[in-house]
RNA sequence: GCGGACGUGGCGGAAUUGGUAGACGCAAGGGACUUAAAAUUCCUCGAUCCUUGAUCGUACGGGUUCGAUUCCCGUCGUCCGCACCA
């Protein structure tokens, strides 16, 4: 029987349809079988979703679908990272309000979603925009306030002048704003900020207990709150100055006998004081403050010091002087912002010494080199032996540090010991405040009596007003007529609302907690997130490797320290996807969409022209889809013209899932071949599988057909599990391959009675594996070879 | 500079624990079907040579081993992260 094209357009949205009516993918919180919470990052709603969506929700669907036909009771939510910028600046350009421009994306992306197929349970999404949600999340800050997990502190604060706002230390890049590129200014404000830093160790140590992260994420964590193990230590200062000691921190109080300066931040107290009645140090600290923070600045800025005349004496030596200077490379933000030089065993202490003519006294000769070797024309940072160290010669400089601290912590310096180990943490606590309408406000109240009140629960939510302008950069919170003014909660009299909102990263710290009970009053059902959390599978992109992930990791620790919840750690396992690349191409007049590109010849004569007027097009390199290199390819585009399946089908191929892929044309066709190959092939033999009787044994052909089957379901559901998804696609193709004569033969009528049972057996796996890949396609199929229910909704097959 | 990952045909990539290198897909070439095209289908497809076969071949140079894409040492290259962090 000859077999129509598979139509897409009609099967998916019938399929999809049907899925719906049976509520297939809403999940139940009383269901007895095992959990499994499958996440993939919920997305920004910028207008319209593209492929990195598409491979992403792609990967997940498939675990989600597996999981649910192993007997998993399955949770795969979706929701929207809904609160942002662009949605202002969409504001000021197009006059049109925020929350309806977010609300019409999310109506769009949803839409589209829903053109995948995707097995999510709609029934819990929300949006963090929706007053619903963010509700909650000012009742979690309010409790994370009365916990002490949140302050207000006037800080030196990252201020974007673009966006007019401050960012998070994580949120620089290069010296620039993560979203506006614009170079960071420092700025003395008064915000809120989230005590991260309170789990630092432990944020730290349970990245040990995470065997279900990529090692390079972990690594990354780890590098990012930069544990070091060193000593506190304090210089008494000789003579008249405006303190009587400096506190140091060092990581290598080994070679203290190195030492041959001190070196303080311009913005150290020390260095202030003394700015006010010296000119020349005041005109070198503003240079030192003017000095961007950019890579290519800090690499190429000179060394540059200035000596104050102050003196230290050294903590084991009463008359050994050391000068102090204000230097430009030395951080007023990480450790006490001050220093001391080592010069033969810090390159960048050498340098400086060399500069100015400071001593370079070698402390520590590499073990081969004996006593008596000095440092040449570069620092030597190995290991070795102690030299010229007086009580210490001879030591390794390990032993050197444990004995230098212990001597210390013995000295008391005034009424305090000289010096203390200490851990030092890189992190910093989390700056939160946003000088922005469209977040979560902040809810509290600055009354002039009792200070800083919150805004007590039964008050809450404080909402954004709808009536709002944006005929100006800035806050426009701030200069909304009557919003900001109400009385305080403790006191009565007359007060002003916090106008700041909250970064939007706190939005998407702990959605994943609240997709466990969306309908609660509370912020979470503690029974319901327990039972869910952590998430046993999360997707999402590596450039959230740090910020995204690191937040969450804390508000599940500051959730569980308000009884919020009960587990610290949110996500179990986790996945880094790589992106969707495309060739990018250009003319005389900037980047051409793909779209208007004609490819002809290949290899060497591989040449493109504009499809309207044959003109010549430059191929250019490959690169992350983007609208700013017109490289994107509308996944709308792709599933009007191929469906759904075949975009699915295409984005788990051949690339492993961590790495980037590339998108073709050529791809796509194959992808799209294969479609059809599916289901000519089964539609054709269906009849004569019907009627085949059920597989036994394994004698000749059918036997191989078996043997073949079983082992493909094996693997390819090993391969899912690893998230190998390109392998279990060629394995699937392997399958189809060995099959192929079989089905042809039923097709036919040409094919024994054993080997038909045993291709009916094989088809009935085959549609099955690609069920979760390709789950429109895999229905046509099932229902083409007469099997009752939906192949959705259809255990594993067993064998 | 520090840390990490990677390097296999024309391309994307397979190869379970050290055991037939190149599965599977894409591209290409040739044939069948067709008036033709599309679709489909069959064959070929790492290199070299004296081509029924042999030799070489997983960035390069060494090593361990009966046997190395896999393990070890070194070199080169690519990519990623961090970075005046005391």
């Amino acid at each position: 029987m000859a077999t129509e094209r598979y139509n897409p357009r009609d099967a998916e949205s019938r399929w999809q349809k049907a899925w719906d009516e049976a509520k297939l993918f809403e999940t139940d919180n009383d269901d007895p079988r095992e959990k499994y919470y499958v996440l993939e990052m919920f997305p920004y709603p910028s207008g319209r979703i593209h492929m990195g969506h598409v491979r992403n929700y792609a990967m997940g669907d498939v675990v989600a679908r597996t999981k649910r036909a192993r007997g998993f009771n399955v949770l795969h939510p979706m929701g929207w990272d809904a609160f942002g910028m662009p949605a202002e600046n969409a504001a000021m350009q197009n006059k049109v309000h925020p929350k309806d421009w977010t609300y019409q994306n999310i109506a769009v992306m949803k839409r589209q979603l829903k053109s995948m197929g995707l097995s999510l349970d709609w029934s819990r999404e929300f949006a963090t925009c929706d007053v619903d949600y963010y509700h909650r999340q000012q009742m979690l800050f309010v409790d994370f306030l009365d916990k002490g997990l949140v302050y207000r502190k006037q800080s030196k604060v990252n201020w974007d002048p673009e966006d007019m706002t401050v960012l998070a230390n994580e949120q620089v890049i290069d010296g620039r704003g993560w979203r506006s590129g614009a170079l960071v200014e420092q700025r003395d404000l008064v915000q809120w900020f989230f005590k991260i830093t309170d789990f630092s160790e432990d944020l730290l140590a349970s990245l040990d207990e995470l065997p279900g992260w990529p090692e390079k994420v972990r690594l990354m964590q780890r590098n990012w709150i930069g544990k070091s193990e060193g000593l506190m230590l304090r210089w008494e200062v000789a003579g008249d100055a405006p303190v009587g000691e400096i506190e140091v921190y060092t990581t290598r109080p080994d070679t203290l006998f190195g030492a041959s300066f001190l070196a303080i931040a311009a913005d150290h107290p020390l260095a202030k004081s003394l700015a006010e009645n010296n000119a020349e140090l005041a005109a070198f600290a503003d240079k030192c403050r003017q000095m961007g923070t950019s890579v290519a600045a800090v690499e190429t800025a000179e060394k540059i010091g200035f000596d104050t005349g102050v003196r230290v004496r050294h903590p084991f030596d009463p008359d050994w002087l050391l000068p102090v200077h204000v230097a430009n490379f030395v951080l007023m933000d990480y450790g006490t912002g001050a220093i001391f030089g080592c010069p033969a065993h810090d390159q960048r202490d050498f340098d400086f010494a060399t500069k100015y003519a400071l001593p370079i006294v070698t402390v520590v000769a590499p073990e081969a080199q004996g006593a008596s070797w000095s440092v040449g024309d570069k620092a030597y940072d190995g290991d070795g032996v102690m030299v010229n160290s007086r009580f210490l010669d001879g030591m390794t400089p390990q032993a050197a540090f444990n004995d230098v601290a212990a001597r210390l912590e013995q000295i008391n310096l005034g009424n305090q010991p000289q010096g203390e180990r200490k851990t030092q943490f890189r992190l910093r606590d989390w700056g939160i405040s946003r000088q922005r309408y469209w977040g979560c406000p902040i809810p509290v109240i600055h009354c002039e009596d009792c200070g800083v009140v919150p805004v007590p629960k039964k008050d809450l939510p404080v909402k954004l007003p709808d009536d709002i302008e944006f005929d100006r950069p800035g806050n426009p919170l701030d200069r909304h007529p009557t919003w900001r003014h109400v009385n305080c909660p403790e006191c009565g009299k007359a007060a002003r609302r916090e106008t700041d909102t909250m970064d939007t990263f706190v939005d998407s710290s702990w959605y994943y907690a609240r997709f466990t009970a969306p309908w609660m009053n509370e912020p979470t059902d503690r029974k319901a997130a327990d039972a869910w959390l952590p998430v046993d599978q999360y997707i999402g992109g590596i450039e959230h490797a740090i910020l995204h992930l690191l937040y969450s990791r804390f508000f599940a620790r500051a959730m569980s320290a308000t009884g919020h919840l009960g587990v610290s750690e949110p996500f179990k396992g986790l996945f880094t996807q790589g992106m969707v690349v495309h060739e990018t191409y250009r003319n005389a007049s900037g980047w051409v969409v793909p779209s208007d590109v004609l490819i002809e010849g290949e290899g060497e004569t591989r040449r493109a022209k504009l499809m309207s007027d044959g003109s010549p097009i430059e191929i250019g390199s490959i690169e992350k889809m983007s609208k700013s290199k017109k490289n994107t390819i509308d996944p709308d585009d792709i599933i009007a013209s191929y469906g759904a399946d075949t975009a699915r089908w295409f984005m788990l191929s051949d690339s492993p899932p961590e790495r980037d892929v590339i998108w073709t044309e050529a791809g796509v066709e194959g992808a799209h071949r294969f479609v059809q190959r599916i289901w000519r092939l089964i539609g054709e033999a269906a009849d004569g599988l019907k009627s085949a009787s059920a597989a036994t044994g394994a004698d000749g052909e059918a036997g191989v057909i078996r043997k073949a089957a079983h082992k493909t379901l094996k693997a390819v559901g090993e391969d899912i599990d690893k998230l190998s998804f390109n392998k279990a696609v060629a394995r699937i193709y392997e399958l189809v391959n060995m099959l192929n004569p079989a089905l042809t033969a039923i097709a036919s009528g040409k094919s024994d009675t054993a080997t038909a049972a045993a291709a009916k057996e094989a088809s009935g796996i085959l549609i099955q594996l690609i069920a979760p890949m390709m789950p429109h396609l895999a229905e046509e199929c099932w229902t083409v070879l007469g099997h009752q229910g939906m192949v959705a909704d259809a255990d594993w097959p067993k064998f």
